[in-house]
DNA sequence: ACTCTAAGTTTGTCGGACAAACTCTGCGAT
DNA sequence: ATCGCAGAGTTTGTCCGACAAACTTAGAGT
């Protein structure tokens, strides 16, 4: 690498619409002019006003879109999100789908946050918070023969605890990890042969955070996460004894296949 | 597709464009057809091939462009990058600049991730990562007459000590973590008054984690952090009490006066 | 063998046009 | 007076075509 030696010239890398718009629109947010809630003028108008093109400054936000800052709807208009709505952590998921990261980083990381996260909880929680985790419990409990339900249940007993951490930048890198464990969770579901030892270990931690048990939870959490890791071991050396290989590709690149539309069919390329 | 008619009380939600190209692109991905490296069909060609106009396909690549993903050179190409670039974690930069997320609850958070990073490094680091963080320590200690540098030369140290965790998904956190502190830090920079002091702590957890002494590593960077911290309370203080605000505009969204004939005036009620 | 020009490819930006989706207003019926 | 519904108006979604800018590559010239 070492690209740092570029002395001739000194390349000015003139700054691309992209970047001047992304860098006017943090402009406004950063004076007080948008914040979470805003609406931004309509796309024609902000184009005017930071004077590109439309199709320019669409572009830009539709990048903002991917990044879940802003929200768009036809015929209502553009509006700042916040950021944690749901588009929080699409990055980890495309880390996963490229293979950079593997599940078992993902679970390592997992044992070094969630841990703390439940003793925050433990102290922090208020009575709403264990309303609604108690919910959780008592889904999961009634969901022991409808394996995705309970899932979801035990998925939302896990963002409530994060969310009782009080802490908005805990709850964000958690929200990433459980977007990009989803799939996975999908995968050894059927590996969960125990569903009344999974709720028992749960319902220890919702008790133990009730309980304003700070260092209980912490272990607690760290248990249930060593035996989720070794399920997930379970599985994966399955799959690489199996080397079942059965992606059925979308699409090809090298092939000309072409969608219909209800437009005529352009003339395709020779 | 052929979505003409929608089931009344079915609200099928026509799938658009971009989730349709993302989803395709994501296919071409998990069957193996695109990886990190590859390069994407010329704009034109993947258009024709995804049965879309390159400007909705040029919406979505900049979507993914934001997200890290991609990354496009003019008279080149578009090619998957590593999710490891420096985009990764923009999301938590925007969050910061909305307000959604405190600098304290960064530290918090730095508190639980970074004490077992230098654990991790402590137990994993290679001979290569212990040289490169020897560079960094080295760096810092020429530099205590340079503040920028000396910042440089400790965030790098930072990130040779993600690295040497070996562990891509706990690294992708803390470059998004140290992507959002970069202004923070920049901002406590004239804080630190004792340079001498900030280097010994930090001499002392490369030390540690060349000795392989996880848990000494572990107790040190914890202690370097609540010092950190420290000085990042005092600045917060000092803000709070001088309320001090420069904001200097940019832009007035206002600044259209042709709207006279109806003022829209949307109160947004909760 | 080297340099520089030229052509070709690819992304960047622009402008316009129409369709789709939604909000809001106002009219009419109950 | 209230409710329902159609229409107008606004806003985003998608498409098309064109040109400029930036880069790669190949070839001509020295």
């Amino acid at each position: 690498m070492a690209t740092s030696h570029s002395v001739p010239g000194e390349t000015v890398k003139r700054e691309t619409v992209m970047e001047t718009v992304s860098r006017r629109i943090e402009g406004l947010i950063r004076c007080g002019e948008l914040r979470v809630g805003s609406r931004l003028p309509s796309e024609p108008k902000l184009a005017a006003m930071l004077g590109v093109s439309r199709s320019s400054l669409r572009e830009v936000l539709k990048g903002l879109m991917f990044l879940g800052l802003i929200k768009a709807r036809p015929g209502y208009g553009t509006y700042i999100q916040s950021s944690l709505g749901r588009a929080v952590g699409k990055q980890f998921q495309w880390m996963l789908l490229l293979q950079e990261v593997k599940y078992l980083e993902l679970f390592e990381l997992r044992k070094i946050l969630e841990p703390d996260v439940a003793a925050l909880a433990a102290r922090r929680a208020t009575k709403e918070d264990i309303v609604r985790m108690d919910a959780a419990v008592r889904g999961m409990k009634a969901s022991f023969d409808r394996p995705e339900q309970y899932m979801a249940f035990e998925m939302s007993l896990h963002e409530e605890l994060a969310q009782a951490s009080k802490n908005v930048a805990v709850e964000a890198m958690l929200r990433m990890m459980y977007g990009a464990l989803a799939e996975g969770r999908r995968r050894t579901l059927y590996l969960i042969e125990n569903f009344a030892g999974n709720f028992r270990r749960h319902e220890r931690i919702f008790r133990l955070v009730a309980k304003r048990d700070a260092a209980g939870a912490r272990k607690a959490v760290l248990e249930d996460l060593e035996y989720a890791e070794g399920l997930l071991r379970q599985d994966l050396e399955i799959r690489d004894s199996l080397r079942m290989k059965l992606n059925k590709p979308e699409l090809e690149l090298s092939a000309g296949k072409t969608i219909e539309k209800k437009r005529p069919a352009r003339a395709t390329k020779p």
